[in-house]
DNA sequence: AGCCCTGTCCTTTTT
DNA sequence: GGACAGGGCT
């Protein structure tokens, strides 16, 4: 080796792991100083360059481990940057401190310096259900028509302008205007207000409050500036203003700022993303060295050409030309098919055959022999993966996957932290952890039912406000609007909605006097009382022991028990894999920041089961075998998303469109239906303009519309019967499932597993035998849409039409012959 | 207090 | 098809 070379090229030259790089990556990561910008494609080993560039900082000894700064916008995103960092240095080299997503970074920092805030560094984090219950509250107080106003949508323009970086006093006035009566701003305020009182913050306070420091205060940015030499940002298309706002600070110090992204991949625009941060680079940081990677080595060729056209009708891009060295493979297949259910139907099949075929191969290669079966079965359904628009086309699938017996998993699904019965556990430990925290009294305080209703809460709430404030800010308080400290007292400014006492307290006056009824005041006291056993018991305990007491002794897991519905016996479940997971922490307050936090368990994974998910959820995923349904006007490009953001908004639906095919290594899969149920109701649909972008020399399309060909005999019927009141489901019942058996005049359960389906000539053979024809069957009718048979008489049907909302009888109904 | 019924509005996408 | 809120009833 060249003793001449400064030693950091010496280490260069000789790691391993730079010789697995192309050229274009090799130039992206051993450029190691100032700004940095590396668009790369899909498929063309972005976080490969990330991981490897961090690992190359560390092993030529640039920089310590604790003095990058990496972030990612995903829990995953960056436990995977850590795993592969590790796997490049070995064992050990993933403790790297400043790795995380902005969000838990930013927690990480703002609970050093809460006090500049106005907040204690123990604060809570409240997720967006919290957020809504507190602003439900202050939109009471205001008395602002609830019904015009929602909660949740009052909740989504504050997130709005938090993502800008926007505190109350800088919300634009038109703006504001529009919101709520004019009364948006003092809202907005109003819940800061409280949320400081709570000692807490919302996702976007992390940032804000982190940023707000850092302008007022140089010392702790250049603080920061020291200790973070190194800072990387892996998706930069997706960062926000305040993101970017929280990262130009940090950058400020050594300049040295790596970020990663692709403009084609930018589908966070309705999350602030701003796509213009990532275009306007090398303008922001001059003197930026841009690398362009071009090789994509995850799809075949006919994938590639025919995602890269479809981009193409987008404007205002970058610019790349993805290539691959790669064959041609299978051209994209584009299906049309009847409806929904026809779709998971052709889905299930499909997944069924490439099964069926990847076993048959595997069983009569060259490994099958003696030690085959003692070897696990090679994956292959995880080679498969369902990716969807919105997360509600899912159900379908996820029934049609029951009934094959297909193994599958939901990514990103029904969260488990954001189930009812965990968030009730984590209100009570919450609760034991800070008897301030009102929003986790409310949750519990009649959870499991000790009498203490709507009633009582009101008395209670009463209680709060009425009395001349007790509470004393430990800190001075922190005020959002003028953005001054002041200390107590309470400046004026405070509307009706805030307390300054908390319900704990209320409640500890209330019980003294006779303003509740007798079994209401006893019931509270012993709430009191149980809480404050459970404070004490969690000197003596550890924080596993305590959640078990907690559960047991609150009667939680007795009301569980005592449940008869059929999701109770899952939520005990769930209960108990919550108390595990505590066992991986230390203490109380870790885990708890972990679940505020990270939302996100790791549900053990790596069986071989077909995924669900949606287009959002798969961004950075691939697979061989991808499906891409429901690709209709209205549901993909999705309405909403055109309507609020005209042509912006269709670009993102088209970016969101190539995320998704570039998902695909070997087989991507499009379909669309020719009706589809939205919000319960039929309607017909035209396949997505997005079908029509694509090259046709990539795409094989065959359209199945019609499928069941319509009408056969006169009636033009397609018939789907279902079995009455067998097994699959059938014990299921929802509000709309008894009305629809009310409307159909038999109290008995219909059930919902398809016995037979097929075209009238089918149903109507086997309707000799008298089988199909139940009551409660499902028809399907050119003319009228969906119904189900009320009654049989020989070759009558008497069925009960469901179209446009309007229940419609048809006697004599005639089958096919 | 709490259950049940009925009417209304809805559904993107996530830290 | 379902969450949720409000009203009426037990």
């Amino acid at each position: 080796m060249d003793p001449n070379l400064p030693i950091s090229q010496r280490a260069s030259a000789a790691a391993p792991y730079l010789a697995k790089l192309n050229p274009e990556q090799r130039a992206a990561v051993e450029a190691l100083d100032g700004p940095v910008l590396v668009l790369a494609g899909a498929g063309t080993g972005k976080t490969r360059v990330l991981t490897t560039r961090l690992a190359h900082l560390l092993a030529t000894g640039r920089a310590k481990s604790w003095e990058v700064l990496a972030v990612t916008f995903t829990n995953k995103a960056s436990r995977e940057m850590r795993e592969r960092v590790e796997h490049l240095l070995g064992p050990g080299a993933g403790g790297i401190r400043w790795l995380g997503t902005f969000h838990s970074v930013s927690a990480l920092m703002l609970r050093k310096h809460a006090e500049l805030a106005g907040l204690k560094s123990s604060f809570t984090i409240l997720d967006t259900d919290d957020q809504i219950r507190l602003l439900k509250q202050i939109i009471e107080a205001e008395g602002i028509d609830e019904k015009r106003w929602t909660a949740r949508a009052l909740a989504g323009q504050i997130d709005a302008w938090k993502n800008r970086a926007l505190i109350p006093r800088d919300v634009p006035k038109g703006e504001a205007h529009a919101w709520g009566d004019g009364k948006a701003i003092a809202i907005y305020a109003a819940y800061q207000e409280r949320l400081k009182i709570l000692n807490a913050c919302d996702f976007g306070d992390l940032l804000l409050h982190v940023i707000d420091i850092f302008k007022t205060r140089p010392d702790v940015l250049a603080d920061y500036h020291r200790r973070l030499p190194y800072i990387m940002v892996d998706e930069y298309q997706d960062t926000n203003v305040a993101q970017y706002l929280w990262l130009r600070l940090l950058a400020q110090g050594s300049n040295n700022l790596c970020v990663v992204g692709d403009d084609d991949q930018s589908i966070y625009g309705w999350r602030g993303a701003e796509v213009d941060n990532i275009l306007r680079f090398e303008r922001d940081f001059p003197g930026a060295k841009v690398v362009r990677l071009e090789r994509n080595y995850r799809s075949t060729g006919n994938i590639l050409a025919a995602a890269s056209k479809l981009i193409d009708h987008n404007t205002g891009r970058l610019g790349k030309t993805l290539w691959t060295e790669d064959e041609p493979g299978d051209r994209v297949k584009v299906r049309g098919v009847w409806d929904g259910e026809g779709e998971a139907r052709l889905i299930g099949d499909d997944i069924e055959h490439w099964v069926s075929e990847r076993r048959e191969r595997g069983s009569s290669g060259p490994q099958a022999g003696a030690d085959a079966g003692l070897k696990a079965r090679a994956p292959v359904y995880s080679q498969c993966a369902v990716l969807v628009r919105a997360a509600w086309q899912m159900r379908a699938f996820e029934e049609r996957f029951l009934m094959l017996r297909i193994p599958y998993k939901v990514i990103g699904g029904p969260r488990f932290f954001e189930r009812a019965e965990v968030r009730d556990a984590h209100a009570y430990l919450r609760l034991i952890r800070s008897p301030d925290d009102d929003l986790a009294f409310e949750r519990i305080i009649n959870q499991p039912k000790r009498g203490l209703a709507d009633a009582t809460l009101k008395k209670l709430h009463a209680e709060a406000s009425a009395r001349t404030p007790t509470f004393k800010p430990d800190e001075p308080l922190f005020d959002m609007l003028t953005g001054e400290v002041t200390e107590y007292p309470v400046p004026e400014n405070i509307t009706a909605s805030t307390r300054f006492r908390s319900l704990t307290e209320a409640a500890r006056e209330i019980v003294k006097g006779d303003a509740l009824p007798l079994k209401a005041r006893t019931a509270l006291k012993g709430f009191l009382a149980d809480l404050d056993r459970w404070r004490e018991k969690r000197k003596q305990v550890n924080h596993v022991e305590l959640a078990e007491i907690v559960l047991d002794e609150s009667g939680y897991t007795e009301m569980l028990k005592n449940d008869k519905s059929p999701t109770a016996q899952t939520r005990l479940e769930n209960l108990k894999e919550l108390v595990q997971a505590m066992g991986h922490f230390d203490t109380l307050e870790a885990y708890l920041e972990h679940v505020e936090l990270v939302l996100d368990i790791d549900t053990g994974g790596g069986g071989d089961e077909v995924h669900l998910s949606t287009l959002h959820a798969a961004k950075g995923l691939e697979w061989p075998l991808v499906f891409l349904p429901g690709w209709e006007e209205t549901v993909f490009p999705s309405q909403r998303s055109m309507d609020e953001n005209g042509v912006k908004g269709l670009e993102e639906e088209r970016r969101l469109a190539y995320v998704g095919i570039t998902r695909a290594r070997q087989s991507a899969r499009i379909s669309f239906a020719a009706n589809r149920q939205i919000y319960g109701r039929w309607q017909n649909v035209l396949p997505s303009r997005f079908i029509d972008e694509l090259p046709e020399a990539n795409v094989d399309a065959i359209s199945e519309t019609g499928y069941g060909r319509g009408g056969v005999g006169e009636s033009g019927a397609r018939f789907e019967a279902y079995a009455p009141g067998a097994g699959f489901n059938s014990g299921y019942e929802s509000p709309g499932w008894k009305r629809a058996q009310d409307r159909m005049g038999e109290g008995k359960s219909f059930g919902r597993a398809p016995a037979i389906e097929g075209e009238a000539r089918l149903v109507a053979k086997s309707a000799d035998s008298d089988a199909k024809f139940a009551v409660g069957a499902r028809i399907f009718h050119d003319k009228f849409g969906y119904g189900r048979i009320r009654a049989v008489e020989g070759n009558k049907l008497t069925v009960a039409f469901e179209k446009a909302g309007e229940k419609k009888v048809i006697d004599s109904f005639v089958k096919a012959a």
